[in-house]
DNA sequence: TGAATAGTGTCTGTGAGACAATATTAT
DNA sequence: ATAATATTGTCTCACAGACACTATTCA
């Protein structure tokens, strides 16, 4: 069959003559929350943490997996993100991320479903904490060596554990190959997901200003800092943090008071 | 209705309840290419290259895109890419890497079609010509400032100019928000695949060994150099290009001479 | 010999790592 | 007074930018 315009070509096209696949776009949000100390000298523990959710249905029903959903047909997949966050947990204008497209072709039981995963940073203190009833915050913790990553996450009720094994693509950049070792807890290949977010975001803290999407508007150095250590998975030096982060804040002239220690300064992010 | 096993459910899962989409995986082959020098003393000029198809069908006939097609209902999207590669390019072996899903609903005129881009480089000494013959690679040039990029794409024969404009997403990361300005020339979104992926590449040349995936296994300094500078767009200093190069090659007895100047080593990349 | 590239030496400033020291609060 | 955190000072070392300099080849 021969066309002899664009016009005339789309008319007659039959979008039926390949076999089509749905796709869902899937959103790991991330978190740092605060764990109240009993010392009354002692500041708060701060927590890694991500929004997950049950399944009540079938398939892996029972288990827990990552807010998502079907993108619709006329729907960007953008979109449809922002649209599961507004309606899992009833968050909007937060930082979002393409993450990478997980298509697997035996990820989902059901049939071909193409997963394309975002990552989302918030302030937990900005949620008016409506997330919806089947969703629960978990804290993260990583125990991760050259070949695996030990993946253990608690939201106060429940503890999970999964286990993902890494080995580099190649030779010449730093991509790792994950595969999931040891899981029942967790829906779909969505082990996959957390981890790869993860190093993202590890990636990514160290050299933008990512962080603060994770912070109120006012915060203290310390707290600042904590967050970095909590997300980076160790100690940092003090004067190295201050004079690295000095320029992307700006201190106020308000101060955190009533620890047993010395107030702090109240800074805030400074955009260039 | 009510199901008492994953298996029960499965059995009675209808995929047919959403509406599906198409997918198709598309690949930017970035290398560089020698242009030979005229003055016997003079070195080859390099160029920065991409390799374009040109559409003899609709829609888009007659413009150019990047090699790509469907993703099979029961095929990897990533094994899809190799097989493109493999059909169109007769490449195989070489480095690729997920850019970015692009999903908008409008995206292509026939119907809802999702792409997963895809980066690919090779050295191109390394190519045997067997690219199919409505394969072609394009020189780029890139003229940018804050706003704008425009984009010269020359293959010898024709020259293609789009404009692509770009406003940061967010104020906490450098990620851009690219639309397209102008062009006539080059099908579908592809424009922003494009400027997408040689941001990445600009990124990524710095912080990982990437290049020499780029390059041919013996290579002088002087030739590596020029292959990040043609890629950054910048002249590099010798000095402190050698020293940050240094513990990523080495060097070998091997020489290449006959230029009418000083020969000089070849050299291997190193792994870590 | 001269054009062109290859390769080295060195000065300077920036910035991170490390550790020490001082400051300030609530109980 | 003391525990705990906040904040600053300073020494050292690694390294990038900048520029000058030497080395070697072929027509």
């Amino acid at each position: 069959m021969k066309f002899h315009s664009e016009e005339e070509f789309l008319k007659a096209y039959d979008p039926s003559q390949f076999e089509r696949l749905s796709l869902t776009a899937d959103i790991l949000i991330f978190s740092v929350s605060d764990e109240v100390s009993d010392n009354y000298r002692k500041l708060n523990k701060k927590h890694f943490s991500v929004l997950l959710v049950k399944r009540e249905n079938y398939p892996f029903k029972d288990t827990w997996c990552l807010p998502g959903g079907f993108v619709a047909i006329d729907e960007d997949i953008e979109d449809a993100a922002k649209r599961i966050l507004k309606d899992e947990a009833n968050i909007s204008d937060i930082y979002l991320e393409q993450l990478y497209t997980f298509g697997n072709p035996k990820r989902d039981p059901r049939m071909r479903i193409v997963s394309v995963s975002y990552m989302a940073l918030i302030d937990k203190n900005k949620l008016d904490s409506k997330i919806s009833s089947n969703a629960s915050w978990f804290h993260i913790s990583l125990l991760e060596d050259d070949k695996e990553i030990l993946v253990t996450l608690d939201n106060g009720i429940d503890t999970i554990k999964f286990k993902v094994g890494k080995s580099l693509k190649e030779k010449t950049t730093d991509r790792y190959q994950f595969k999931v070792l040891e899981n029942d807890r967790i829906a779909f290949d969505h082990p996959l997901v957390i981890v790869s977010g993860i190093e993202r975001l590890k990636n990514k803290i160290a050299y933008t200003d990512i962080v603060f999407n994770m912070m109120p508007e006012y915060f203290t150095l310390g707290e600042l800092q904590r967050v970095y250590e909590v997300i980076l998975g160790k100690k940092l030096l003090d004067p190295a943090f201050r004079r690295i982060i000095s320029n992307k804040v700006e201190k106020t002239d308000k101060m955190r008071t009533g620890g047993g220690h010395r107030p702090s300064y109240l800074f805030r992010y400074k955009t260039k």
